[in-house]
DNA sequence: TTCGGCATGTAACTCGTTACATGATTTT
DNA sequence: AAAATCATGTAACGAGTTACATGCCGAA
């Protein structure tokens, strides 16, 4: 699917940068939904650059030190777009461990099932906590749809939103563990 | 971190099957947060047979069709329960290509967005509507929390709990979209 | 008898992580 | 002077997908 590709794509319309700067920025704005570490950035960086979908330019940083400030070519924004564009299903299975874990809860004892339950709620409440701090840069303002910091905006509110419904999905199954009887929904 | 591993032990733990039949409960009831294909899991029996947490009877279906009928040995219950026991973070990126796209989505036409916005949110409520379908095989009773089934109702509920909050993600995103004017949150 | 499902495997490839490897620059 | 950060790459491995490859069984 060559996504990582399309990450440093639309990264790279936005601004020109070095492939450490791309490094970074997966672990700000996008670290909610996508991630990729310099070891894989800079092998794709060079593919992209062999398809004619960036260009560079080797710049100095102080006397000696070489940095490559990779830019997006018209051929790359038309692939970014097109990438855009397109209508797929993606309807994939999200894999996530814990809730693999949670399937087969049973072979835990109850206390130990609501352990893992309570540990896991503190995480995603720290973590909310978090994002709404990131959130406030926005101060309670919807940013302009034409500007990237909307992309960003909406973005960010799905992970706000995902981990209220994890917070309150944990909360739920420490309930139905805690309750003496068995109840009805 | 060898997920499958732990995922096959789970299922080998509630009914002996064949590497066939185990590639078949991927496609039902863990469906929404894991998967594996046949080509995967043949070499991980293999593997996990080697290291005794599985053996196997071969059975005769028909007259010649030889299958492998999986079991997990005492030693593959104990290192399930322990897998189960860990404390693990986990706090990795869940990926999503989808989310990635909206982050991108400034350089898409307002039409075009509104449009890619309105396919997801079709394709979700569907999603939802399956798995409430799934979920009136418990009959609106929760089950008893020392069944296998206890783990499955949980992450159904994870799996609705998740479509919901899509949904009004979708909706939140197309009205943002639609509004004339830029407002305020 | 043909078609869909049962059943098991391997090969080639892509994607992603961890570790290896190096060296310059800036800050404390 | 030491430590943190900037900066770029490669190698080995593990995880996962697609395609290749084979053949049996039961039902229509």
């Amino acid at each position: 699917m060559r996504t990582l590709k399309y990450a440093l794509l639309g990264l790279l319309n936005e601004e020109s940068m070095t492939g450490y700067d791309l490094a970074k920025q997966f672990d700000h704005a996008l670290l909610e939904f996508w991630h990729a570490k310099h070891s894989q950035i800079y092998p794709e960086l060079k593919k992209l650059h062999d398809e004619g979908f960036v260009s560079y330019t080797v710049e100095i940083s102080g006397n000696v030190l070489e940095k490559k400030v990779y830019c997006i070519t018209d051929s790359g924004r038309d692939e970014l777009v097109r990438w855009l564009s397109l209508d797929e299903d993606m309807g994939f299975t999200h894999k996530d461990v814990f809730r693999l874990r949670v399937f087969f809860s049973s072979n835990l004892d109850i206390d130990s099932r609501i352990e893992m339950f309570e540990r896991q709620l503190l995480r995603h409440e720290k973590r909310l906590k978090h994002l709404q701090g990131n959130n406030e840069k926005f101060g309670g303002v919807v940013p302009d749809r034409d500007t990237h910091l909307f992309g960003d905006f909406l973005v960010l509110k799905s992970a706000m939103m995902r981990e209220e419904m994890l917070i309150d999905w944990l909360k739920y199954c420490i309930a139905m563990c805690s309750e003496s009887d068995a109840g009805t929904l």
